[in-house]
RNA sequence: CGGGGCGUAGCGCAGUCUGGUUAGCGCACUUGAUUUGGGAUCAAGGGGUCGUGAGUUCGAAUCCCACCGCCCCGACCA
């Protein structure tokens, strides 16, 4: 068997592969905080290459950036019953403002608040509260604000990037004079995510609605984008809710409607977090490490140098000074080729692993038998390690843009493919228990099926440690019926095994 | 919070049942030599209050008690 460098295989143990792949690329790790983990410079780097994506789109589309306390007043989380519901059990909750010694040298918690803070789960009510304030007239709408902000929610079972205690993400909080424009901002953001994790993170989605006992707590719909990871199990990569007047009324967020009335606004949320790393690593890893499409990697060229002694040390890394100046004035993906060179006092071979695990696209080996030719020697991610080419560095440098497009389009063209051959169309109830209860250790794929939105649904699912995922926004225009109640229905639901 | 497991070097572990000199092994780290277009080899070296506290004993990583922490399985979830 071929040696991999990372053990246990994706095959062989798919949960501990992906500790492997986070542990040997140095993403991030746990941290003396229960459920806390510690994001690393390079996992920190990919979430600066989506911030900085995702941020741009966001201001395209005239969304304003701003920031909220971490800490929001318990009453003001009570305002809205169902959101009280969904978020109560998860919240971290500030008792104390002091410590004082103890005679044995221990600090405790001394100075009760007056009102108990809780550690934002999300901002719906402090911006709402703020948004009351802002708004008085029609004129004051849309309103569109984002902020990038960590969040806790107190996680039974944590697993790095998929479910931590605390995480960052971005929040999107709007709010509209009508119920169609709050309607079309949800889409547009569902779409605006859509094109990120598709366009940047080569990810295919699911463009779909959750079922109603699937909804944001307080939303009066929600709308997400599902993704197949390489074991075959859903994970959500992003949510977008039309929160209708629900929130507005709990705030008193209402403003003087042009023709002279008084109406409550109609408010939006949505966001993607870092568990986005998570899914791309479960997306396009391989035995052999994190691969990453060309668009998101941190360092898109990693240039080592070979050489064996100090006469040859200088020669090589002269050279490579050059070629790493002329890559880095190659645009790619309307941006300047990330490249650089890696000069630390290590053998080639562990560099160039190295590099491997962390999943940087292209490899280059300059060596003095390529300053000879003129020649960049190089290997790609999307190869195997062992297999490099040797290009005359002319031709290299016009062609890199076009490797590194083609190597990003082939990660989505090939999740794309696998997601598609592993989703099931299934007739009835009898497909349905079989499938998923089979083996309840392996995922087979997803489930899409005739069902009626509808909580009596549920517990047909639940025993079989299956969830619904969404209703696609795509249907076709057959007609069926509700595999669970037999009731007429026009749309098929998405049902898997998730993260 | 219910059921199970585990705390020994930075990481992974052996040793504990059956108490006995100076607590070992692999990886990683440092140094030297030989190597060098592919994750090197050999040699030397550094690093431990054996989770914490109390106890039994001439003697405790090992036995007893208490506590703390972590992991796995359930209910919850971006």
């Amino acid at each position: 068997m071929e040696k991999t460098a990372i053990v246990p295989t994706r095959e062989s143990n798919y949960p501990e592969w992906y500790q492997q792949v986070i542990v040997a690329a140095d993403l991030a790790e746990n941290s003396p905080v229960r459920g806390c983990m510690v994001i690393k410079p390079w996992g920190y780097a990919i979430w600066e290459q989506i911030q900085q994506q995702l941020d741009c789109k966001l201001k395209q589309t005239d969304h304003v950036n701003a920031y909220f306390p971490l800490l929001i007043p318990l009453s003001l989380l009570e305002k809205e019953a169902a959101h009280v519901d969904g978020f109560a059990k998860e919240c971290a909750v500030v008792t104390h403002h002091r410590l004082v010694a103890t005679a044995e040298g221990n600090l405790i918690p001394d100075g009760k608040l007056e009102e108990p803070l809780v550690i934002r789960p999300t901002s719906e009510t402090i911006i709402g509260e703020m948004f009351a304030k802002w708004i008085k007239s029609y004129r004051d709408l849309p309103l569109k604000i984002n902020q990038w902000a960590n969040i806790m929610r107190w996680e039974m079972r944590t697993r790095i990037f998929l479910r931590t205690s605390e995480f960052l993400w971005q929040e999107g909080h709007t709010a509209h004079a009508n119920k169609q424009e709050a309607i079309d901002e949800t889409l547009q953001i569902l779409d605006i995510y859509t094109n990120l994790v598709e366009d940047y993170l080569a990810m295919p989605v699911i463009k779909g609605e959750k079922p109603c006992f699937e909804r944001f707590p307080g939303a009066v719909n929600t709308y997400c984008i599902e993704a197949m990871m390489q074991d075959k199990k859903a994970l959500q990569a992003g949510t977008s809710h039309f929160l209708g007047q629900n929130f507005s009324q709990a705030a008193k967020i209402q403003f003087a409607t042009k023709d002279g009335g008084l109406d409550y606004a109609w408010t939006t949320s949505w966001g993607v977090t870092t568990r986005l790393i998570g899914s791309l690593i479960m997306v396009h890893s391989d035995d052999n490490g994190l691969v990453l499409p060309p668009k998101i990697a941190p360092q898109q060229v990693v240039i080592i140098p070979i050489y064996r002694n100090e006469a040859e040390q200088q020669q090589v890394l002269d050279y490579c000074a050059k070629l790493n100046e002329r890559i880095m004035n190659i645009t790619f993906a309307n941006a300047q080729v990330r490249s650089y060179i890696d000069k630390r006092d290590l053998r080639g071979g562990d560099k160039a692993w190295q590099w491997i695990k962390k999943g940087v696209p292209i490899r280059i080996e300059i060596g003095v038998r390529d300053i000879a030719n003129g020649a960049v020697y190089f290997g790609r991610r999307d190869l195997p390690p062992q297999q490099k080419q040797s290009l005359p560095t002319d031709d290299f440098v016009s062609q890199l843009a076009a490797i590194l497009d083609s190597m990003q389009a082939n990660l989505l063209t090939k999740a794309k493919a696998f997601m598609q051959a592993n989703i099931f169309n299934l007739e009835n109830l009898e497909q349905f228990n079989q499938f998923f209860n089979e083996d309840q250790l392996i995922s087979k794929g997803f489930a899409s099926c005739y069902a009626i939105d509808d909580p009596q649904i549920e517990k047909f699912i639940k025993p079989l440690k299956v969830t619904a995922r969404c209703i696609p926004l795509e249907q076709d225009a057959s007609s069926g019926i509700c595999i669970f109640t037999g009731k007429a229905t026009a749309k098929k639901m998405i049902f898997a095994k998730a993260y």
